[in-house]
RNA sequence: GCCGGGGUGGCGAAAUGGCAGACGCGACGGACUUAAAAUCCGUUGACCGUAAGGUCGUGCGGGUUCGACUCCCGCCCUCGGCACCA
């Protein structure tokens, strides 16, 4: 220990004693318990920022908690690395992607060494190496065998500046995920994933996980999937044998229908006659809606409602009235069945149409208060049943004006006519999803190939599995065209039929990047296995993880794919459990200003607010760097980076290192047991044991709710209460040396969680050899309860709730003398006396309140 | 529009229904120094008061309670997600 404290130079020290010692290795027969520790894999981008040092420290800080406390801590890393910014240097700057992504992973392993994160770096892995892509296309053979995979055309949404597909996932909002353009539609054969088979798993599934994970990313995941509850019903078409089928929420309105709406892709369209001029107004107006969605500015906004009367009719199967059909830009051909029954009288989207085009509005639900009345007075007066509304009556409420279904609650009518429409043979309930398959095809080079081969005799045939893996050639010319760089690479693309061996091609698209995040984290268990993904029975013992740290940006993408496939993993038979993750935890953004403004933005380059890591690193090393990253918000939070902030965690650190260094030579002959209870104890060790107990219990139970910021701040708190114990090492009677050497101890072993280097040096010179995890030992304190214990109290005295006095007492003074002593105050009396007491609440040990009047 | 999170000092924040503002940043004053930096000590929610002390104060309005930042009801603002989803 040198009598400054140098950072740069104690956390290489440590760094190679680290990586000497294979301090963070473990192994699966290690026979401690055991805890996951994840943190996301990066994208290799060629740099670290500030987002990823906060994820990792607050990785780092749980791992290292867990070791101390005797926890065999599985805490690996790896590498997101196939994926569009490789391809996009090859296309700009003609670099392979292969090249580029070594160096930036080579980079960013120095970057995240420099940090001193505690990983197991002998499991690091990364997805662009066969050796993991391999099992990614071999998952994909499994999913095909059970029909979870399939090939079909379909309206994709593409990306015009990445020139690729994107799932509807990757294109929330009408933007892609990751350049912001307004995605397009476009017709492709695209090869999907069946999540939709699984929607009710992952809704029910919530169920394991909803103490672990937090509430929004649960509530994002049940928006995405959409669960919704209602029926179908076929709509038989006048003059035809076809029928139009609706998907409605709201059976019980059914009466109220005035028009069947469908949308502008309805295959009922055909039906409209070849003669008629209505035909061309039909096709044309499609075709209007279509260029329209495709050139507006906000994709998100709604448009105004637009739509045509096709001269075709449809009738409702409950009254046998016939109703015209329309076709009307609101009615989404991906959702429910394509078409609805317009009720414009209790639905605002029908109502502003029917508006628009004069359809009748027929009220047929009443609310609850008013029905008998109107049911009554409607009655009598025979009305029309088309009514003037002010707007659509969207309650539930009393069904009336509905044949023998008047009378009946909203709910009753709705099952009873679902019943009813299944008995006769032209409908029934039935749940829709807002969830779509997962797309899974892009026209990419830098992915996973796709294993399957097209054969003009035997069609589409999958790479058998012992020909695994579909290995990326080494080179391929980088356009930028829509086409995979792949089909241009012959020696690729012409290979011969596993089945009948002619000559055969292979599929060029690769696999989204998303599909080889799913499940990275159950191979790193199992890193080097080659026979398998991983092995069952070690997966086992690791497995479910049970931490999961990263960004919510992935709340609807990764966490609801890596959830997917856990459960399809377990179908096939590799896994015997449900869920991936027990217990996640959302980082906040990292927020910089943007100069010139006073907008605080996340970092990034092209705003010009990013904080580059190593130079933080290099000013005040890596120790004060993650203290404050961890100190200055709760993990949850927002970040706002103020450089300032840094320089309280490098104080803190100086003033407990100056004190250790102070400290040591005393401390070496100081007793290793407690002063027995005879002893004579100065007030000032007792007090300082006494912090010392409470700072223990205090970390302990915040570690366990994940308040870090709260924790450093409480390590500080007993910084200072060493710091106002004033006198000097070579002054203290052996237990005042006793009290101090404790208090350093506990400190540096609580500090290591948030600056392992520092407290690694300072353990050291406290006289201990090995480091801190030598040997597995649990070094973490032992809070004493007795220790702990104030021995006097301030407790405060309340009249009328106001604050008057503090009165003192120990722990365990009675309610009774309490109370005397609280009335018996001087300060007390000045606002009891000539007052009525009507009564006095005694909480021992926390406070007295009297009530006057 | 629907769903979810959040509004506490100049700033980041803390507080199992029990002393609001711990801890830190910044600011101000002082010590040391020729000086500055660093370090150390002190002050720092607002208002009134020489002081002792008092009054107000956790987005707004109500309620429950001896007692509410915390629980309940109704609003406002803000951030995020979804959005013509039938």
């Amino acid at each position: 220990m040198d009598e400054k404290y140098y950072p740069e130079k104690i956390e290489e020290k440590w760094q190679q004693h680290w990586e000497r010692a294979g301090a963070f290795q473990v192994e699966s027969t290690d026979p401690r318990p055991k805890f996951y520790c994840l943190e996301m894999l990066p994208y290799p981008s060629g740099f670290l920022h500030m987002g990823h040092v906060r994820n990792y420290s607050i990785g780092d800080a749980l791992s290292w908690y867990k070791r101390l406390r005797g926890f065999a801590v599985l805490h690996p890393i790896g590498w997101d690395s196939f994926g569009q910014p490789a391809e996009q240097a090859a296309i700009k700057r003609g670099i392979n992607p292969r090249d580029w992504t070594e160096e930036n992973i080579a980079h960013m392993r120095g970057q995240m060494k420099r940090l001193g994160v505690s990983y197991d770096w002998r499991r690091e892995i990364a997805a662009h190496r066969p050796e993991y892509y391999r099992w990614d296309q071999w998952f994909f053979l499994k999913m095909l065998e059970r029909g979870l995979v399939y090939k079909r055309k379909s309206a994709v949404n593409w990306c015009p500046q990445e020139q690729t597909v994107l799932s509807n996932e990757q294109s929330s909002g009408g933007v892609c995920w990751r350049c912001g353009a307004v995605v397009e539609k476009k017709e492709l054969e695209q090869w999907f994933i069946r999540i939709t088979e699984y929607a009710e798993p992952l809704l029910d599934d919530m169920r394991e996980i909803e103490a672990g994970w937090p509430e929004r990313v649960l509530t994002m995941q049940r928006n995405w999937i959409g669960r919704s509850v209602g029926a179908y019903i076929d709509f038989a078409v006048r003059g035809s044998d076809s029928k139009i089928r609706i998907f409605t929420t709201r059976l019980d309105t059914i009466y109220g229908a005035t028009a069947v709406v469908v949308a502008t892709d309805h295959p009922v369209l055909a039906e409209v006659p070849e003669d008629s001029a209505l035909r061309d107004d039909v096709a044309r107006f499609a075709a209007r809606v279509r260029n329209t969605r495709a050139s507006r500015v906000d994709p998100t906004a709604d448009e105004e409602k637009e739509g045509l009367n096709t001269g075709l009719f449809a009738v409702n199967p409950f009254n046998g009235e016939q109703l015209p059909v329309w076709v009307a830009n609101y009615v989404l051909m991906d959702y429910g069945a394509g078409a609805v029954m317009s009720v414009p009288a209790h639905d605002e989207r029908d109502f502003e149409f029917a508006q628009k085009y004069s359809l009748p509005v027929r009220r047929v639900i009443e609310r609850v208060s008013h029905a008998q009345e109107e049911i009554e007075h409607d009655a009598e007066a025979g009305l029309d049943q088309s009514v003037a509304m002010p707007h659509a009556f969207t309650d539930y409420g009393i069904v009336v004006n509905s044949g023998d279904w008047g009378g009946k609650l909203s709910a009753d009518a709705s099952r009873e006519m679902a019943a009813h429409a299944e008995a006769k043979g032209f409908g029934g309930g039935a749940v829709t999803y807002r969830l779509r398959d997962w797309g899974i095809s892009r026209q990419r080079f830098w992915g996973a190939p796709i294993p399957i081969i097209y054969c003009d005799v035997c069609g589409t045939v999958p790479v058998p599995e012992d020909q695994l893996p579909v290995k990326l050639p080494e080179q391929a010319a980088f356009t930028g065209t829509g086409e995979s760089p792949l089909a241009g690479v012959a020696e690729f693309v012409n290979t011969t039929c596993p089945k009948c061996d002619r000559p055969a091609r292979r599929e060029t698209d690769t696999m989204d990047t998303f599909i080889d995040s799913s499940w990275y984290f159950f191979r790193y268990v199992d890193p080097r296995n080659d026979a398998a993904p991983f092995d069952k029975e070690t997966i086992a013992h690791w497995v479910p993880v049970d931490q999961y740290i990263g960004g919510i940006d992935h709340a609807v993408m990764h966490l609801l794919y890596t959830r997917f496939w856990t459960k399809m993993m377990r179908d096939i038979g590799v896994v015997d459990f449900n869920e991936p993750a027990k217990r996640l935890m959302t980082q906040g953004m990292v927020t910089n200003l943007v100069e010139g403004t006073s907008e605080w933005k996340r970092m990034s380059k092209s705003l010009g607010n990013g904080v580059d890591p190593d130079d933080m690193i290099e000013a005040y090393g890596s120790d004060a760097v993650r203290l404050f990253v961890l100190f200055a918000a709760p993990p949850e939070n927002e970040l706002r980076w103020q450089e300032a902030g840094i320089d309280g965690a490098v104080r803190f650190l100086r003033r407990v290192y100056n004190f250790v260094w102070r400290w040591r030579s005393a401390l070496r002959d100081a007793p290793r047991e407690a002063p027995s209870a005879g002893e004579d104890v100065s007030p000032a060790a007792r007090t300082l044991r006494g912090v010392t107990h409470r700072t223990i219990a205090r970390v302990t139970e915040d570690f366990e709710r994940f308040h870090l910021n709260t924790n450093v701040a409480a390590l500080m708190e007993l910084s200072n209460a060493l710091g106002e114990f004033t006198k000097r090492p070579d002054d203290a009677t052996a237990p005042e040396r006793f009290a101090v050497r404790e208090a350093l101890e506990a400190l540096v072993v609580m500090l290591a969680p948030f600056a392992p280097h520092v407290a690694e040096e300072m353990w050291e010179s406290l006289g201990h050899a090995g480091g801190l995890l030598a040997e597995g030992a649990a070094h973490w304190p032992q809070a004493d309860a007795g220790l702990a214990r104030k021995d006097e109290l301030e407790i405060p005295v309340q009249v009328n709730g106001k604050l008057r006095a503090r009165i003192s007492a120990t722990p365990d003074t009675s309610e009774e003398t309490l109370r005397a002593a609280a009335l018996a105050d001087e300060k007390v009396r000045v606002w009891t006396d000539g007052k009525q007491i009507v009564k006095v609440v005694v909480v021992p040990q926390r406070l007295v309140n009297i009530v006057v009047r």
